[in-house]
DNA sequence: CTGAAAGCGCTTACAG
DNA sequence: CTGAAAGCGCTTACAG
């Protein structure tokens, strides 16, 4: 048996208020009682239950996070991130890895709701019918981190992707390539589908440049995907010179398959990133990438979420960080390229 | 207002205990009261309160899980199969990221106590003393995950991490190899420091291949110091043939820092790495590295640790897993290598 | 098959 | 400054 407030008490001799006056810090305990208290305490091992007073004070100090895939670079830092502002703020972190498996999201959301979390963090963007009714109903805080469903009732912490994806694309333009292959992500994903396609697509068409059907694929953000998909691009009749892969992962593996296939990166095709993983640093060459600030996206995360369970009336608007292109080593001007 | 098993039982015209009843599947309710009752809950968008149930049910499904580095891709790999694992029998994870920082793991003992948790399971081995205290104080069971700290008190699921580094070393002097140079862990870590090192140290003596100081190092496991490392031992008057790092993120540090010194691998250096991480795969040339079962070690330590708590008397034993050496590309003959 | 009552381990007015 | 009592939202004997 746990040893509980009442065997304190009674150790200590005191009532179970006296020892709960102590656990809370409150003044108003006369030091010598206070002291027999902590006493008690020690010799006993006594450990208050959060579950009795979470239950009585009506705050788990809980918050449910659920991430896509534990196992990418880029959701664990984000949840490293979330995870040091929470603990920072005495909040617990409750996660869960829904590995495309929509169904098991359902039942953590339920989880959550039952554990009576005081926030929920999601992190990915395919929200079908019965998740999105959950969320909705709810009147627990939701916040989306890195992605911004279709939906305006929750706040979302993201970059503009549209805007960056542009960029990116911009970049290569003016690197003298005329033309970029493109792999996306799923687009029925908004904001790394959808977005990041437009940027991609308005870019080329502003610099005049024609958009080529056959160097355009769309892959699920992970490597294997960025490699398969730029086999296919390779072996189109006029491949591109340069390759955009809206994932760090996606463009890995597209380096992988262009080096395997016996041409170099970059002097043969230039390949872009997106997102700012570790991977970036990691891989020869190194990877020039539309960097989003994951840990910020965390930090920022949690930041607002907090507000929200304090119940600041949040101005419902999104907040938007900053992208910023980092040039690495996998780009390079298409002159000097043909030219070596 | 959350609405409560009371309102339901109002709005159903039953008592609370008919609720609960059908809120448990138990048996002996009326088909008539059970439809009014989860009409009302449907009504109601009531969800019980996991928090007053575990009060009284004296059970909270909850595990905590102690991280090193949430961003590591072995870490988050595991955790991920633990996740799996605890999802399927209906726990849920709370789980806290220490980095280096021995306090925060010592507050989330504590938290983990307080929250009632009902196992705990721990992937790093630097326990210090009032983390040891605590851990033998405390009557929840407690598991290592991939590491076996000084104390026979708890269950570890983990390789034979000397044997591993023995074959992994004896492999490299099949290899041809007369000087293997050796980035090694922490040497207060008994599992990934001193049993690796063994390892190889054996290894070598065993083949009659001289130790050589100069060419045995120790970093912390992540790519930096693999880097770091390395390049210490590139400055060494005869640079080893072949580079044994304790972990696939020293190995690609490695890798790359031999390549940032205009020298190949395999063909000048060959590097084998430890762990099996996606990054082996992912790297060219990709990584021979001797693997440990990292899924099933996630999985095996749920299974034990569920156990544990279903209060099966598990024969205090340690759970050893099988490594395995799985040749890539960065490991060549050393005769072939020097006639290219 | 159904319900009233006690109890899980705390906190918090309320009274003194 | 201290304590008795009520209550947090459930479940579980116990009685019928």
């Amino acid at each position: 048996m746990q040893v509980k407030i009442k065997d304190v008490a009674k150790h200590a001799g005191v009532s179970v208020t006296t020892v709960s006056r102590v656990l809370n810090g409150e003044k108003y305990v006369k030091d010598d009682l206070k002291s027999r208290v902590n006493r008690a305490i020690e010799e006993l091992g006594y450990a208050p239950s959060q579950i009795a007073r979470s239950l009585v004070r009506k705050k788990t100090n809980l918050i449910g996070v659920i991430v896509p895939d534990l196992t990418s670079s880029f959701y664990s830092t984000i949840l490293s991130s979330i995870e040091e502002m929470a603990s920072a703020n005495d909040y617990n972190l409750l996660v869960c890895n829904i590995s495309e498996d929509i169904d098991k999201e359902l039942k953590y959301l339920n989880v959550f709701q039952e554990m009576r979390v005081e926030g929920i963090i999601i992190m990915h963007e395919k929200i079908n019918e019965p998740i999105r009714n959950f969320i909705h109903k709810i009147k627990i805080p939701v916040i989306f981190s890195s992605v911004k469903p279709m939906d305006q009732k929750f706040v979302s912490v993201i970059i503009d992707d549209y805007q960056a994806s542009y960029e990116a694309t911009k970049y290569l333009i003016e690197l003298g390539h005329e033309t970029i292959g493109f792999i996306g992500g799923d687009m029925r994903d908004i904001t790394s589908g959808q977005n990041r396609y437009s940027g991609y697509r308005n870019a080329m068409t502003d610099a005049g440049t024609k958009l080529v059907f056959e160097h355009i694929r769309f892959g699920d953000y992970k490597v294997k995907s960025g490699y398969d998909q730029m086999k296919e691009l390779l072996s189109v009749e006029h491949p591109p010179t340069a390759v955009f892969a809206v994932s760090d992962d996606m463009a890995v593996g597209a380096m992988n398959c262009i080096r395997d296939h016996n041409l170099r990166v970059p002097e043969d095709i230039s390949v872009m990133g997106f997102d700012g993983s570790q991977l970036t640093e990691l891989v020869r060459p190194t990877l020039t990438s539309m960097e989003q600030p994951i840990q910020q996206m965390g930090k920022v995360t949690m930041d607002v979420l907090l507000k929200q369970i304090a119940g600041e009336t949040i101005s419902m608007s999104d907040v938007v960080l900053e992208h910023r292109l980092v040039a690495r080593e996998s780009c390079r001007n298409r002159n000097e390229a043909t030219r070596m």
